[in-house]
This record gives structure tokens, sequence and C-alpha cells, in this order.
DNA sequence: AATTCCGCCAACCGCAGGTTC
DNA sequence: TGAACCTGCGGTTGGCGGAAT
């Protein structure tokens, strides 16, 4: 039996609605513009859902799981490509600081961007770092440095390249929450989580709790109290240590990152989180290990 | 110019939880 | 109620292209 008499078989029977997919003849590897089409054209006229179902319709010899990957990884229209821009990875850092290799939730708050995308990047870029500094990269050492080093400088960035450098005198820990970027998902300093039935988690257990660096300072929203799930993380500010306690001497903020090339010979000013790297972060873990 | 190395990313795999019959 | 099936998630891998030798 070939595939297109399978297909007709498990369609046209009663019991086809949950035929399993057929394993013989199924197509695997890079897809086709073809392919592209025939998926596009029907997840247009059908909508999503059904995999099973829409690699059937549109005579796909596809499994549904495969079609579900192209669509959302590749085909759908709101996708958004290019490199990650520094608001982008800036909340990737911050959100898997909260919920770890939660790649799907995390995103939720980057609209256009793929889990996939968003993991890629995770292992291709901060694991690379992490391997750099000889550390592991869910290690307190490693997380610190993200939170204390990488993105303060990353929020420094984000405010030169918006054309809104005013020199700090001042550590971050004195930065009003209001100041922060904003960035898609945050909202005045406000992570807002739009999902009740999964509030945000506190952070890693990775992360001790009795950190001097803890790093979000959670309090409930009025919209929580209404029924909407949503919290806010501050920096530097609210109850308890705050973000950046700790972490303002290893703070530079007279560095404009934009402009120099650092001593590891790394090109500074790029919009990545290459960019951001520098002895320093070598130093600064040097000093949590021996704490 | 040829070969090797390495980073990136698309796609696959296995699993878990949810849904339907 | 349990089996079959579907969906979504996170981990992993293989291929491609550019850099290095």
């Amino acid at each position: 039996m070939d595939f297109d008499q399978v297909m007709r078989s498990q369609f046209d029977s009663p019991s086809s609605v949950r035929a399993q997919e057929v394993t013989t003849d199924v197509r695997k590897g890079p897809w086709t513009a073809e392919e592209d089409a025939l998926l596009a054209n029907h997840v247009k006229i059908h909508g999503e859902g059904r995999w099973n179902l829409v690699a059937r319709q549109a005579g796909l010899k596809r499994t549904g799981k495969s079609c579900r990957l192209r669509w959302l990884n590749y085909l759908r229209p709101d996708l958004r490509r290019g490199n990650m821009t520094l608001e982008e990875q800036l909340l990737i850092l911050e959100l898997h600081c909260r919920w770890g290799n939660r790649w799907s939730k995390i995103a939720q708050y980057l609209p256009g961007r793929t889990d996939n995308e968003i993991k890629n990047y995770w292992r291709t870029r901060v694991q690379k770092l992490a391997k750099h500094l000889k550390c592991d990269v869910n290690s307190k050492q490693f997380r610190d440095t993200m939170r204390c080093v990488w993105m303060p400088r990353f929020v420094e960035q984000i405010r030169a390249s918006a054309g809104q450098i005013r020199a700090p005198t001042q550590g971050p820990s004195d930065r009003p929450a209001e100041d922060l970027p904003q960035t898609h998902g945050i909202r005045s300093g406000c992570l807002v989580d739009d999902d009740p039935r999964d509030p945000l988690p506190e952070p890693s257990s990775s992360v001790s709790s009795n950190s001097s660096n803890a790093q979000f300072s959670s309090s409930p929203s009025p919209n929580q109290a209404s029924g909407i799930g949503s919290e806010c993380f501050e920096l530097g500010s609210g109850d308890g240590p705050g973000y950046w306690a700790g972490c303002s001497e290893w703070w530079r903020p007279g560095v404009d990152a934009g402009e120099q090339e650092d001593s590891s010979g790394c090109l500074v000013g790029e919009d990545s989180l290459e960019s951001l790297w520098n002895e320093e972060d070598a130093w600064f873990l040097q000093q949590q290990l021996l704490e």
C-alpha cells in the first residue's frame, strides 16, 4: 500500500479521524518550497491545529509534528527574522534567570521569536560564554555574572543606542525601575504574566535564595488581586537587598561599552552578548568563587 | 586552491500531559 | 476507565556555510 492509499483508507474510514501517523514513506529533512506552499496555503484556509489532519489534507508526506514545527518556526507570518535586538537579548537573560530552560514560556514574551530560536541563541551564545569563562552555565557564579555584569551593560547599551546617554555617577542601585528599557513584556519595570494559571515562578533553585544578589523582588499587583496573574520585578528598589545590591562595586558605569575594544580582544560595540564580554567578567567570576 | 574546523540553525526525537472515543 | 491518539516541550543532532589553516 503506498502513501496515498494509506491516506485515503485512513481518511475514508470512520475511525480515520484519529488515525495513527503513517510511518511508511514519510518525508524527513529539509522542506522544499512546494511543501512550504502546500502547508502555508492549507493553514491559511483552514487554520492551525489538527496537524496530522493538516499533513494529510494538504497532501504532505510529512508527520503532523513536522508540519507543526515547520509552521511555527518558519512559515508563520508574524515571525521576526534577523539578529536578536539588545532588548530581546536582555529579556532572554532576565527570563532565563526566572524560568530556566522553559523556552516556550520565554518565547511568549518575545513576539515573533520561536522557542527554538531562543533555545539556539542560548546554546550558541550564552553557553559559549560560559565555556569561555570556564564555568557551568547553570552555576550561581555564572548567573551572578549575568545579572550583575552583563545585564547592566545591556541596559546601558540600550540607553546609549536610544540616545539617552547620561553620564552615570552612581551605582545602578540608585536607578528607578521606571528608568528601565521598555521591552516586550515589560511595562515600567513590570514583567507581566498574562497567564493566571501559570504565575511567575520563583527564580531557579540553582540560585541560592539567600544570595545577597537576590535579583527579583516580587510583589502582587492589582491585576493579581483581580484574578489576572501578574508580578513585578524591580531592579534596585523595593524591599530587601535589591537587584543591584553587592553588584555596584563591580559595575563600571563610566565605561562606555559601545566604543572600546576590550582587553580580551573582543570587539565591542556590536549588538550582541559577546560584545559585552571583557576580562572584568572573569575577575567577577573569580571573586564569586572565592566567596 | 583545497582541506579542515567550527558555529549556527533547522529539524528530528523522545517524552509527558491532554483529549477523545 | 483505559487505550489510542494528538499536541507541545525540551534536548539533541546533522548539514550547511564561513573562517581558518
